[in-house]
DNA sequence: CGTTCAGTTGACTAAGGTCAATTCCCGTGG
DNA sequence: CCACGGGAATTGACCTTAGTCAACTGAACG
């Protein structure tokens, strides 16, 4: 089965009927790797969920791709504030890997919901989920040390070290790759 | 006017008859110094809008009270991941001043939002709010260091030596009083 | 093979933390 | 009105963590 709908069915509680609704909004697309869901000054329209493959969320700071966030297999990606705020994106989100994405677009999430209103609870976890890894990535950075945040990462997503490089993994945790490496090897 | 019918009435674009209809939605609520409109462990139904006063949000971590997010007049109060998750909190929320709070219920602006739906504005308003305060917290973790954080800050809230102790301003940047000290001094 | 780029390692530096001693400020009670 | 007490803020000396600069290794790919 289609890891969206394994996702929907588990994590709401919707009747067979209304999934088979909701899923015929959204589209399945490819993505190369490299090829980009969102670049800096587009208007973010969609939401999608990783099927297959892997994103990552960055900004160019003084030159710098500085990592803000990863994406996995069930995992939403989309710029929320430039969705909801209907503002150009400050970031760039890209796919490391060859990657599906089943897209919907927001105009389209507003139309099923004004005739399915538990549509909203997608939204809401949506933004719930959003939400929660910012200020958790927030709280990590203010109170444990490198070392720490690392271990949490990867308590988090074990096998990030297969799927990611290390200077991406180096740059979301907010370090050095030479700062990395040296923790590791630490031990 | 009061602050809340002009921030509605300059941040949407509702009609009086509309806002007044909002508006009947709202409850006053004063709170004295000291007083929590939120503690850990305890259900978030509320949002609130800073009519009069401010409130810090906090978390205790290792016997520490670490700051999170302020509130001054205009600002909204509440626990995003609380109210929309419906899980208990695991921050505190407490007035610095004696404050007014217009209350607004969760379950009543769902109610509005029926016969309303312009309101969902507002709430996606206050989602994009919590969601930009809160990642462009991370962003300045990772990209300023201490000096840096402290001026954008000051830029962001000029007067907030005038109505928040140092050490919660030291607490909020992450890092202890006596480098945000030290930080002053030099300058 | 040689080029390139990720990752490692070493030596040194800088930012911020820690511990401790004052000093400042403000509310309270005599 | 003044003196005192207690918490906030400042300052100094020293330490720890992560950054910087640079050299080197190793794997991937043309």
């Amino acid at each position: 089965m289609k890891n969206i709908q394994s996702y929907i069915e588990n994590t709401f509680s919707f009747s067979p009927l209304e999934i088979e609704k909701i899923l015929k909004c959204f589209t399945l697309k490819s993505f190369q790797k490299k090829e980009y869901f969102l670049r800096e000054g587009q208007y973010c329209k969609n939401v999608g969920f990783v099927e297959k493959g892997n994103f990552i969320y960055y900004q160019i700071i003084n030159g710098e791709e500085k990592i803000c966030d990863f994406a996995f297999e069930n995992d939403w990606v989309s710029h929320y504030k430039s969705l909801l705020g209907n503002i150009p994106s400050e970031i760039n989100i890209k796919a490391l890997e060859n990657s599906e994405l089943y897209l919907l677009n927001i105009d389209k999430m507003e139309e099923l919901s004004q005739t399915l209103p538990k549509v909203n609870l997608i939204r809401s976890t949506l933004a719930e989920q959003y939400f929660t890894k910012s200020t958790q990535r927030a709280t990590n950075l203010i109170n444990l040390d490198a070392k720490n945040r690392y271990q949490a990462l990867l308590k988090e997503i074990p096998f990030i070290h297969q799927r990611v490089p290390q200077y991406y993994i180096a740059s979301y945790l907010g370090i050095k790759p030479q700062s990395l490496s040296r923790i590791r090897s630490e031990k």
